[in-house]
DNA sequence: CCCAAATGATACGGGTGCGTATCAATTCGG
DNA sequence: CCGAATTGATACGCACCCGTATCATTTGGG
């Protein structure tokens, strides 16, 4: 029985609508010719949707675990990163969500839970009275700086597995498509309404 | 004000810890000497953790909007193209779970609103009567070639933002990374416990 | 053959993504 | 200057991720 794990991103071919050519063997990089006719979704190719979702729930979970006994969950962390990063005067809501590629809404309850734990507060914005200014607070930076160490250690882990000389070339490919993706999202509002 | 957007994956600086260099443009594809040195989480370099939390999120926004009309989510979807590609006898919630990257939890809670919605059915295994054998239905393969005609089309649509003869090298890369990620997520059950 | 370990599935609960609606404050056009 | 449109934040609800616990069945070693 198949279904090993391997085939995750190219799957096995049994009762597939358009049953093409012979299945080829998973070895490293395949890269035979003629697979660029195929649909982008057949199984027999590499499918972006799969990669990234494998890709992202993989790197997420493994962060979750590596730094679950921190009690912070890594969204927290994005968060915390991104305040550090962000106006030393503290980042309003909207622009931690825009920062963080998240939401509204999912940030508002993040930073409640936040706030609870002591490691960021909510100041009225100056010029602004619907906003708040969120800054990270000293237990929140100290929390923050314990995580980071263990971050890097994943991020450079799971980055040897590409050759250093492909890195940067990789990632900003990446950057495109991740570009490409909010785009779409972006101008994609409601399906035909 | 900044935080355009543009520089969601690269950062701004102000009060980072490690204010190295200075700032450069956001231009496409930078590649400036002695970057590598820098820190992999520094605000001035691509990160991967942003890149694939920023591409996988804005991908299943934008199919998710795509398709919304149809009833069907992204990860609906998901587990119809898998059912559709796996074992035509039906699969195992176990193997359905393993193929989606997913988790028996969430595909349990999934498999029962599609039942509901009289897409797939849960027939006893016949050699295993703690597993079930997942079918897709007529009605759900009916949705299932309909919501795959947007999922081509959006699939193709961001493609287009690498050079065709990028494109299966940049998904081989994608390949080694998610399973580089999957790999430590497996490897770190707890931290340190 | 039997019992311990492993496995398929579910229950429960907290965290997150996100569509939609609501409220207050700000912005903007006439 | 005022009213309409926009915008920052929240409330509500559903879908999904996933750790942990539980239950039934299967597997494996003695």
């Amino acid at each position: 029985m198949p279904q090993g794990g391997v085939f995750l991103a190219r799957g096995w071919v049994p009762g597939y609508t358009e049953r093409v050519v012979a299945a080829k063997k998973s070895s490293p990089a395949p890269e035979w010719a003629g697979s660029e006719s195929l649909p982008v979704d057949s199984p027999q190719r590499r499918r972006l949707p799969l990669l990234l979702r494998r890709a992202w729930y993989g790197l997420n979970q493994a962060f979750r675990r590596r730094i679950a006994h921190t009690g912070v969950t890594p969204d927290q962390f994005t968060a915390m990163r991104t305040l550090t990063e962000g106006d030393p005067e503290g980042m309003t809501q909207r622009e931690l969500t825009l920062a963080m590629s998240s939401d509204p809404n999912t940030v508002a309850s993040l930073l409640e839970r936040m706030e609870d734990a002591g490691w960021v507060d909510r100041k009225p914005h100056e010029r602004d009275r619907r906003a708040y200014r969120i800054r990270l607070l000293p237990a929140g930076r100290q929390r923050f700086e314990e995580v980071r160490e263990l971050a890097i250690g994943l991020q450079s882990d799971i980055l040897t597995v590409l050759p250093e000389s492909e890195r940067e070339t990789f990632l900003a490919q990446l950057d495109l498509v991740a570009t490409g993706c909010r785009k779409a999202a972006d101008e994609a509002p409601r399906s035909r309404s």
